[in-house]
DNA sequence: CAAATCCCCTGCAGGC
DNA sequence: TGCCTGCAGGGGATTT
């Protein structure tokens, strides 16, 4: 995502913000966006673990979460003056079309950042120069950082699953649901082994199979299972070579047995019994 | 401290 | 066809 919208973002400088109505999605109030961001410019856009950070030219930042559903794309317009205009002002009734679009950014020289989010699960904060929050500090290193001896440390003491471990935002910050299933597949471990019983050459394969798989979902453009859209409204197609993922019962393409699925850690959780110890 | 539970919200698939 | 239930890629607060 930060790949596919940093060449549309930055640089650019934003002209105008609508913003849907006051939810949780908002952790800076809707009526505070407008006044904050129009006439800055995006001078860079960082990643850490799932949150997008724009750095704005006076100093402040833009947090974004997508949650589970969130969706963030580029369109065309506003254009000057005319229909596109009055399109972007605020209108009660949302045309379908429109319907969750929690925050439009336009963008001088004709194009639009999109910030819808069904679900809204998503989150958008405002940052004053030099501020942070809470749930940046609290990320361990992003997981494309994964080591054996990192994940050895945060699992030496811990009881837990080993897949509830790579989901701990705050022991390594990226790996979500999908992720954590496909990385456990290629290191041939148990998702419900405890994290404290991994041996160090099952620690090395996971932390290698970590990287692999969110390289290659970048490589991919990421999974579109069911919402998950680019910044140019196309879709990813890591979903068409997970192992694991939303395939239980039907073979492993290792072995041919059955894929499993369970519940660990309150998440749906798939695995080849066979091939993961 | 770690781990489990509940909750936020909407849409959709599957069962009846 | 329509209603109901369960489930979904995340993560925070609260309880155990």
């Amino acid at each position: 995502m930060r790949r596919g919208l940093a060449p549309v973002l930055v640089g650019r400088r934003i002209t105008r913000v609508v913003t849907g109505p006051p939810s949780y999605f908002f952790l800076t109030p809707p009526e505070q966006l407008a006044p904050r961001l129009e006439g800055r410019c995006v001078e860079a856009l960082e990643r850490h673990g799932k949150y997008l950070l724009a750095e704005l030219s006076d100093g402040a930042r833009l947090l974004l979460h997508l949650g589970m559903t969130g969706q963030l794309f580029v369109e065309a317009g506003p254009e000057r003056g005319g229909r596109a205009r009055r399109r972007l002002r605020a209108e009660p009734p949302p045309s379908a079309r429109e319907r969750h679009h929690h925050l439009t950014l336009g963008l001088r020289g004709g194009l639009t950042l999109v910030f819808r989010d069904v679900r809204k699960f998503g989150k958008v904060r405002w940052l004053a120069p030099g501020q942070s929050d809470p749930r940046l500090d609290k990320l361990g290193p992003d997981a494309l950082d994964v080591s054996a001896a990192l994940l050895q440390a945060a699992g030496r003491r811990r009881k837990c699953a080993i897949k509830s471990l790579l989901l701990d935002q705050s022991v390594l910050a990226g790996v979500g649901n999908i992720y954590a299933d496909e990385a456990l597949y290629l290191a041939a471990v148990r998702p419900m082994r405890s994290a404290q019983s991994l041996r160090g050459r099952e620690l090395e394969a996971l932390s290698q199979a970590v990287r692999s798989v969110l390289l290659r979902a970048i490589e991919l453009g990421g999974s579109s299972i069911s919402d998950y859209v680019h910044p140019d409204g196309g879709r990813g197609s890591y979903q068409l070579e997970r192992h694991v993922y939303g395939r239980a019962g039907q073979p492993c393409q290792r072995c041919g047995g059955p894929v499993e699925r369970a519940v660990v850690g309150q998440r749906s959780t798939h695995w080849c019994p066979r091939c993961q110890r």
